[in-house]
DNA sequence: TTAGGGTTAG
């Protein structure tokens, strides 16, 4: 057996010279003789052919190769493609060595050339594959009809792409089918969808491969009308047969139109038509069923799966998701769990949002170390949901440290932070954090503003607000959504400055809704502007006479400018409209246990302790001079009465427990779903004070954190 | 005096 090859060997010839292996030891007559009857004699692949194709591995390999060598049979440029074949294409191949074999053939064929190109596209080398191509031209070797998809695929952008194309226009292989495919799918990525889909309409043999890549085409670049239309025209007018990818693919075009009709047509299509056991056809159907708002059909599809892999627990959990159903979300983790299942970073992200939306800190903090422990990849998107779950649950100390330890972050990382920033109350840092987004050259987004112009409106930056709101569309080119419109009223509103917000209400694009209204409406109680407020009130009952926050508020404004009789009478009319408040509930998570109170609660089976620590609360508050706000209690109460109502709502609740139930000096964490009233934001900053403890409450529209006597939303909320 | 290699999907 010869040795391995050594170094001397793999001196590459500079380009376009003489085969140094040729010169130093030229062919003799009698190798070739022994090539050529070798391969007469047994009219079968040659023994060495064979082992190639048996080998394992490189170190296989280049045994072979050495044979080859001392025998003469390299020089067969046939027998040495196959060499160069496995280096390309192999798992255990070496691309490297395949270049470097490709040097010392003599004559190297179209074949050689192009198992090295597809080498390069296989293993994303691209820009390898290019260079590769034009090092062919350059030494004079013509590529063939199989040189092009692997080329077209390593096409990064549609001016490389075009180049291309030309090239195999010139060369006579551009009419191929193969290559026609993938050059429509090249197109297609670069998002040159029209000129994809030119190559189609001029294709003379469309084979289902280019409809499919079409229809995914369209599918991607949001025209899922029209992937839809060609899918038709395919089955209806061309008699072509769809494979399993066409269905994939016109699936996902029905998923992005929320077609539920064509999606229960392509559903009943798969089951006549036999492809129903189909794993991936599966997933996406379970997937174009969630985003039609269909869950309980994917789950039913999910559920009588005979095979599922993680793309199925994956769109089963966000189908759960993003249908707001986060606990069966976790249940089905909880069941992948039993069954062994490990979640991967697309599991990881669902499952934060879920405990997001519930303000799950605990469970949040378990699946961060859960994806540490599993060494799960946390990508920019996962940093992202870990970023926003601590920024959202309040813990925004952490929040900061995970997105400065992400090596990477994009737009909707900063956006998840400034608008965590804003949401504590910490604005000047939130606008700090823009400018540094700004300085590293990440532009912003509508979301970005929300946030941008959330943290203006929370720390009363009335002229940054304009200034940022104005930059939107003169530096960004953003149109402002009724979002953005929204926030800057509530900045105009908060500084007094009602009558520039109702100006800016009616210069708006588009009609006022109930948030821009509501923002006016809240201003106006704050300020005491009575006139405004029933001019707000007006047009918000007529856009949506059913929400009880508008007759509660504009009571309470008729309330404090003593207007008793209107006030009453607004309370009447919410009644005869046969609506209620909402009741008040507050929860806090204590060992992973979420405890939930309304007013007045005593289902809770601590209820006594939570009681005597309730009145603990209310003496210490009055020897250190706390006095009820009561100006937010219904009129028609005894003074008394209004005091105990007061001093029962759930908020207060929810911290008496988290007194008792938590120990010393530990943050308490309570989730209001509504607004907290002015009472209780003013007897919770005492009692952070008197107990020493930090408490973070987070309600309908953003955190307040208490500590020592202070509030961080300093009054705007 | 040829062979063999290339396309679409969650």
């Amino acid at each position: 057996m010869a040795a391995p090859l050594t170094l001397q060997h793999h001196i590459k010839p500079p380009l376009s010279s003489e085969n140094p292996l040729l010169t130093r030891n030229p062919t003799s007559a009698s190798t070739i003789g022994m090539i050529a009857s070798s391969i007469d004699d047994l009219n079968q692949p040659h023994p060495c052919i064979v082992s190639i194709e048996k080998c394992s591995n490189m170190s296989q390999l280049k045994q072979i190769h050495a044979q080859m060598l001392r025998t003469g049979l390299f020089f067969d440029p046939f027998t040495a493609s196959k060499i160069v074949a496995f280096c390309s294409l192999q798992d255990s191949g070496s691309l490297q060595y395949a270049r470097l074999v490709f040097s010392q053939i003599p004559n190297p064929t179209s074949y050689t050339c192009n198992s090295i190109i597809r080498g390069c596209t296989d293993k994303n080398l691209h820009q390898e594959a290019l260079l590769f191509y034009q090092e062919m031209m350059v030494q004079g070797l013509i590529p063939d009809r199989y040189t092009f998809p692997s080329l077209f695929k390593s096409c990064r952008n549609s001016s490389e792409g075009k180049q291309i194309h030309c090239h195999s226009t010139k060369l006579g292989f551009a009419s191929d089918t193969y290559a026609q495919n993938t050059l429509m799918n090249m197109y297609s990525n670069c998002g040159c969808l029209v000129s994809a889909r030119k190559v189609f309409d001029k294709m003379e043999d469309k084979t289902v491969v280019s409809w499919a890549t079409m229809i995914g085409a369209h599918a991607q670049w949001d025209q899922p009308n029209e992937a839809v239309r060609l899918f038709d025209r395919m089955i209806k007018s061309e008699n072509v047969n769809p494979n399993e990818v066409t269905l994939v693919n016109v699936l996902t075009a029905c998923a992005r139109a929320r077609d539920l009709a064509m999606v229960k047509r392509i559903h009943e299509y798969i089951d006549e038509h036999g492809f129903g056991r189909h794993v991936v056809l599966n997933t996406v159907l379970m997937d174009a069923y969630c985003k039609c708002g269909c869950v309980q059909l994917a789950r039913d599809l999910f559920d009588n799966a005979q095979e599922k892999n993680l793309f199925s627990w994956n769109i089963m959990i966000n189908g759960h998701v993003e249908d707001s159903d986060y606990e069966e979300a976790l249940l089905l983790f909880r069941e992948m769990q039993t069954k062994g299942i490990k979640g991967d970073k697309v599991t990881m992200a669902s499952l934060l949002l879920a405990c997001t939306h519930l303000v799950a800190l605990e469970l949040g903090k378990w699946l961060h170390a859960y994806i540490m422990k599993q060494r799960i990849d946390v990508d920019v998107a996962l940093g992202t949901a870990l970023v926003d779950m601590y920024a959202k649950c309040g813990s925004i100390g952490t929040a900061i440290q995970v997105f400065h330890e992400m090596p990477e972050k994009d737009v909707m990382t900063w956006t998840a932070l400034i608008l965590g920033l804003a949401m504590c109350g910490q604005s000047e840092n939130a606008l700090q954090y823009f400018e540094e987004m700004h300085i590293r050259g990440v532009k912003p987004d509508a979301i970005t503003f929300v946030g941008v112009l959330a943290a203006c409106s929370h720390a009363g930056f009335v002229d940054e607000g304009i200034s940022h709101f104005n930059s939107m569309s003169d530096t960004y080119g953003i149109h402002p959504t009724i979002e953005h419109y929204g926030a800057l009223v509530d900045i105009l509103g908060r500084a007094g400055r009602i009558a520039e917000a109702e100006e800016l209400i009616q210069s708006m694009p588009m009609a006022p809704d109930r948030f821009v209204l509501g923002g006016l409406l809240g201003a106006c109680r704050i300020h005491g502007n009575l006139e405004a407020a029933e001019r707000a009130a007006k047009q918000l009952l007529e856009i949506d006479p059913y929400h009880s926050g508008t007759y509660v508020l504009l009571s309470n404004i008729y309330k404090s400018s003593k207007k008793w009789e209107e006030a009453k009478r607004t309370r009447e009319l919410m009644a005869e409209r046969g609506m209620k408040k909402p009741p008040g509930c507050s929860q806090i998570e204590v060992h992973g246990v979420v405890h939930e109170f309304v007013k007045g609660d005593s289902s809770h089976r601590q209820s006594s302790e939570i009681n005597e620590m309730l009145e603990d609360m209310i003496s210490k508050l009055k020897n250190a001079g706390y006095v009820p706000d009561k100006s937010e209690v219904l009129f028609d109460m005894a003074e008394e009465e209004k005091e105990t109502e007061l001093s029962l709502h759930s908020e207060k609740l929810a911290i008496a427990f988290g007194l008792l139930s938590t120990s010393v000096g530990a943050p308490i964490r309570v989730v209001k779903n509504l607004r907290i009233c002015s009472d209780c934001h003013s007897a919770t900053k005492l009692i952070s004070k008197l107990y020493n403890r930090e408490i973070i409450v987070r309600d309908r529209n953003r955190f307040h954190h208490f500590k020592d006597g202070t509030c961080s939303c300093r009054g705007f909320w």
